[in-house]
DNA sequence: TTTTGGCTTCATGAACTCTTCATTTTTATT
DNA sequence: AATAAAAATGAAGAGTTCATGAAGCCAAAA
């Protein structure tokens, strides 16, 4: 769960707003957060926006106003950090969820994504089936099972080898391994 | 040359400050505007932030205010999205509510139009039904329901395809994405 | 009160994906 | 070269996920 915006009341006059804001603002959380304070004194608002937050209202307001001021912070773009894990000539979007090779995209099903995702966050890393199975299957998964292999012929074989090196290769009796 | 920010002096207490502001937004320019206003009227806030602006402030102020704010407003992120989101050849205005696909109305209900606004402030971004749940029905709301499938297939009946690429696709097992 | 429109739930069929299993192929070792 | 172990493969069935029509429900409007 994930939220779009931060509406912190303040409730008393000379509680240390500026400290909770700059405090979530230290530790990299980036909600836009919205002030409610009791009295309309200069200092305050002053130190809060200084200290990271995004708008304040004094009280009394309206609700319209409280509205129309989350409305204003909302509409700003949220920013999405642009992750795309590139390994050799294949790309994946984890936002998009789209795969592509030389340019060209490649549908996945479901667990032939995850698969890949795993592989291309651990590159050249020798990933054995056991970790694999605890990491993207529901716990308990019989490693008996040989879903993993299976998975893994698919995709290889939607992959093809887009005259790259980057090939998914079998560590015999160990795992596999994305070699780039 | 381009400029950061507009301060703008509405000077006389009943002079039409969303009318600029509007007309500006409408143009698509989504440079900042933060507001100097004569008198602290209600109305003339929401109108004002609803119209685009996105701060104001009330005379008398301290300059150390105004700084502040200028501060606030400059350090979010740089391109403030423009009223008007647009994907492909779907229109989409969230102060009006309204919606068009190649110039022509389509009406939407409110959900629908939550759910297309949701979509295409992420653009291409797959989005699962827990996260439209979240963000846009009231919490709390069980997983298990397939009220998003519902919106989400009367949404594609209205908007048709209107030529162009941009379409709610499906992704198995995870959720829907706006291709553009 | 009655009507209307929109939201949600439900049931069903269709489409797709996952897993299993049997068999073949490859690899390493003797 | 023969053998055993490991991996690859094809195919089928089971199970899941989605799309959809229709009905019920609720709230706002008439």
């Amino acid at each position: 769960m994930d939220y779009d915006l931060m509406v912190l009341d303040l409730m008393l006059p000379d509680m240390d707003g500026w400290q909770i804001t700059k405090g979530l603002r230290e530790m990299n959380i980036t909600i836009p957060i919205l002030v409610l304070t009791a009295r309309d004194e200069i200092e305050n608002k002053v130190d809060l926006l200084l200290s990271g937050a995004d708008d304040y209202l004094a009280k009394p307001f309206s609700f319209e106003e409280l509205y129309a001021r989350i409305q204003a912070i909302l509409r700003r773009p949220q920013n999405i950090l642009p992750d795309i894990l590139t390994v050799e000539d294949i790309k994946l979007d984890p936002i998009s969820r789209k795969v592509e090779r030389k340019n060209k995209e490649i549908p996945l099903t479901l667990k032939e994504f995850v698969l890949l995702e795993y592989f291309m966050r651990n590159p050249n890393k020798v990933v054995n089936r056991e970790e694999l199975l605890s990491h993207l299957w529901d716990f308990n998964y019989s490693s008996f099972s040989n879903v993993v292999d299976v998975h893994v012929k698919n995709l290889r074989k939607k992959l093809g080898n887009g005259n790259s090196s980057a090939v998914l290769e079998t560590v015999r009796g160990v795992g596999y391994r994305l070699k780039t």
